[in-house]
DNA sequence: AATGAATGTTTGGCTATCCAAACTTTTTAT
DNA sequence: ATAAAAAGTTTGGATAGCCAAACATTCATT
C-alpha cells in the first residue's frame, strides 16, 4: 500500500475518538452517558450519534446496559485513553516547548492526536520527561531555542 | 466551533495535498504531468484523478494548459511546498531525534504533514536546527534521551 | 483519412460522517 | 392511565474520495 494511503487506516478515526472521550469524561464527570447526553456534549444532533454509536458498539469499542447507559468497553477505555494520552503529550511538547499559543496548540493536538503511532507517543513522553527534567543541559538548550525564537519574533 | 470540529477544516485534505504534491514531482522528474500520469503515479483509477483535479483546478491550486498539461498555480505551489517541508521536518523529528525507525516515521509524518500550522512547522524547524546544532548542552541531551531510551528498549 | 491505442470524463456504487425532520419508544407527571 | 416531554432511531440529503465500467475524445501510425 502506498503511504499516502494509510492516512485512513487507523485504529479509530477522530470522530470515533471524541466520542469514546466524550463517554468516558460524562461517566467520570456525570456519572453517566447515554446516546442524547452525548451529542448535547459533542453538539452534534441525536440523530448522528445514534449511527455512529451503534456503529462503535458494533465494532467492540462501547456497550449499553438494559437502560441505555453507555459503558466503555475494556478496547474502548485503552483507545481513549490513548487519545488522550497523546493529546495530553502533544499539549505539552507544543505549549510548553515550541511555545505555541494555547488555542493553536489545542487544535493542532486535537488534529493528531488519534494518528500518531504508539511508538512516537511513547518516544514523545520519553523525550519530554528529560527534555523538562530540569537538567542542566535540558535547560540551556531550550533557553537558547526560546532566546532565539524571541528575537526572531521581535525581528518581524 | 468545537475544536474537534476542527479537524474538518483544513487550508487542504490529505488527499490533495498528495495530488499536488505528485504534480509537482511529475514535473520535476518528467517534465509535465497529466491526468493519466498522475492516476499512475498515485494508484488510482484515472476517473478518480479527473474528477479530484477537477476539483483542484476550481479551488485555485492547479491548472492546465492546451495540450491537457497540468501545472501548479503559484497557490498550488505554495501549499505544495509548505506540505513537503513539514514532512522533511516531522521525518526528521521522528526519526533523528526520536529514533523512531524509518518506515514508520515516514507514515506518521504523512499522516500529520497537512494538518499542523504554519506556526508549529517554523517552530519545529528553529527547534530542529538548535537541538541538532551541535551545540554541547544539545548535544549532552540527546545523548542523554537516547542512552535512557536504549536502556528502556533493553529492560523490554 | 481511418483505425486502434492512449487519454480523459461521466455515472453509479460504496464508506464515513454530518444535518434536518419524521417517527417510535420510554419516562415522567398529573 | 393518559398526555406531554424526553430519548432514541430512521430516512433522505450533503460532502469527500475512492472504484469500476461505460463512454468520449485525441493522438499516432499506417
Amino acid at each position: 500500500m502506498d503511504i499516502w494511503k494509510e492516512f485512513e487506516h487507523n485504529e479509530i478515526t477522530h470522530s470515533g475518538a471524541h466520542y469514546l472521550m466524550t463517554v468516558h469524561k460524562l461517566i467520570n464527570e456525570e456519572g453517566y452517558a447515554r446516546v442524547s447526553d452525548v451529542a448535547r456534549s459533542m453538539h452534534i444532533t441525536p440523530g448522528s450519534a445514534s449511527i455512529m454509536i451503534k456503529s462503535l458498539k458494533e465494532k467492540g469499542y462501547l456497550e449499553e446496559d438494559r437502560n441505555r447507559f453507555l459503558r466503555l468497553t475494556d478496547e474502548g477505555n485503552r483507545l481513549a485513553q490513548s487519545v488522550s494520552s497523546h493529546r495530553q503529550t502533544l499539549i505539552t511538547f507544543l505549549q510548553d516547548v515550541l511555545h505555541i499559543d494555547a488555542e493553536k496548540a489545542e487544535i493542532d493536538a486535537c488534529k493528531i492526536e488519534h494518528l500518531i503511532s504508539y511508538e512516537t507517543g511513547d518516544r514523545m513522553v520519553l523525550f519530554l520527561k528529560i527534555l523538562l527534567s530540569g537538567e542542566s543541559d535540558a535547560k540551556a538548550f531550550l533557553k537558547r531555542y526560546w532566546d532565539t525564537l524571541e528575537s526572531e519574533l521581535k525581528s518581524t
